[in-house]
DNA sequence: CGCTCGTCAAGAGCAGTGCTCTCGTTTGTT
DNA sequence: AACAAACGAGAGCACTGCTCTTGACGAGCG
């Protein structure tokens, strides 16, 4: 209820958000280790200690931007795989593709804080975890569902995975229940080829090669989706 | 010659390779947006303003380290390949793949310098490029030999590609002369494929799942080798 | 109504940063 | 020996994150 809300509470809570946003903005031009408190400040109009108020350090606004970064992002994926029909399976897997692109392109700067080289000296709090896996669950559930549906046929050999993978298959296994170690590890190369492609677009490793990267991008993710066993 | 050196130039040449080192391993410590010109002209026992005499900028610092940085990795890449018989194509590829990643655990933060984030307001000069470089000559002349021996079976079917890549796959060619666009797709994918799995792994994406993460790198690598159409 | 107490913005201040400028000193060359 | 280039040191500027203190405001209680 907000009217259990004192205005006080309303206000600060209005506050904290309008602080986040412009942090946001500030990321966007200058990058994550360029957010300055005191240019947020200014840009707000307020003194530059009272932003403390509101967040205790700056790793605290920078947590603040990762959650809605990682929510941002689990959204985008959300969104669109719920848009295409369940039994698709390679177009879930595509649409869950071109949403984060789409998304890391937008949003550059925020990408870059989310799955780029970590910002020194900060350490992501555990709070960040529920938001930063929304689109591995769907990812997952992706690759599950074909699994059971049976649409899953992986070309080519798969040799026995290293007996000590077991544990941490199990745990993938909670994302992706019943679903076999050699589909499990397939999986994993294609969720890491997908963000190593972007990283590799965003982080300048294309300049002067890749130009025309959108086609090029559908074809190889629709190259891993065979891979992974999706039909294509 | 070094009788053509002053002793001047001498002591010059040493003390700029001395302050890139200095910074190197501020750099490890403390990440790339922690390198402090200050610190280093401390460790130094030296005024910060001299420094200057020797990197006009903190960013021509920065160029330095991440040049000497794409060198390393480079000449690790290059060394662990040569040590692999030049018929074994497969082996090639993994002897790369375990340089690669074998430099980036001893050295994350040069990693994520060259692979990670770009660091905000930083614009790498055009001199980066041939140290950049040296590990995809390596890897590109695996696949081209391994394509000119005939070697080269891709699994599954392999749909044409986007006419519009036809251009930058004529500069990828420049490195993989003859190698049809298939392969070259192929390869990119295998490319963004290895360094996406070890930037999950230096970022903190494997965290709290992937544990033992050697063998299962090992193992993914070789099926990565597959898809790319390298015999086990 | 009046008073207290928690919340808040503001300012000064600390230690640190990249970078510039000046001022003597050292060094290599003519 | 004389001169000019190169050099190290220091002071200083504008900036950063962060802390501490001060004073004002407003909600709730007697």
């Amino acid at each position: 209820m907000s009217s259990s809300l004192t205005a006080r509470e309303r206000v600060r809570a209005e506050l904290t958000r309008e602080i986040a946003d412009v942090a946001r903005g500030q990321l966007a031009v200058h990058g994550a280790s360029g957010l300055s408190l005191r240019a947020v400040a200014r840009e707000m109009g307020m003194a530059s200690s009272a932003i403390y108020r509101y967040f205790p350090s700056r790793d605290d606004l920078l947590t603040a931007l990762i959650i809605d970064g990682y929510d941002a992002v689990g959204e985008a994926v959300e969104n669109a795989e719920a848009a295409v029909p369940r039994e698709d399976h390679a177009g879930r897997w595509m649409a869950v593709c071109h949403a984060v692109r789409d998304w890391a392109l937008a949003h550059p700067h925020e990408y870059a804080l989310l799955y780029g080289s970590p910002v020194p000296g900060y350490r992501a709090p555990q709070d960040t975890v529920p938001a930063a896996v929304r689109d591995t669950v769907v990812y997952s559930r992706i690759v599950s569902d074909a699994h059971h549906a049976g649409a899953l046929n992986p070309p080519g050999p798969h040799p026995p995975v290293p007996p000590s993978f077991r544990d941490d298959a199990t745990r993938v296994r909670e994302l992706m229940p019943d679903v076999p170690d050699d589909v499990i590890v397939r999986s994993l190369i294609a969720w890491t080829g997908l963000f190593g492609w972007i990283s590799f677009e965003l982080f300048g490793q294309f300049d002067n090669v890749i130009l025309d990267r959108a086609p090029i991008f559908d074809h190889a993710m629709r190259h891993q989706a065979r891979a992974l066993g999706l039909p294509a």
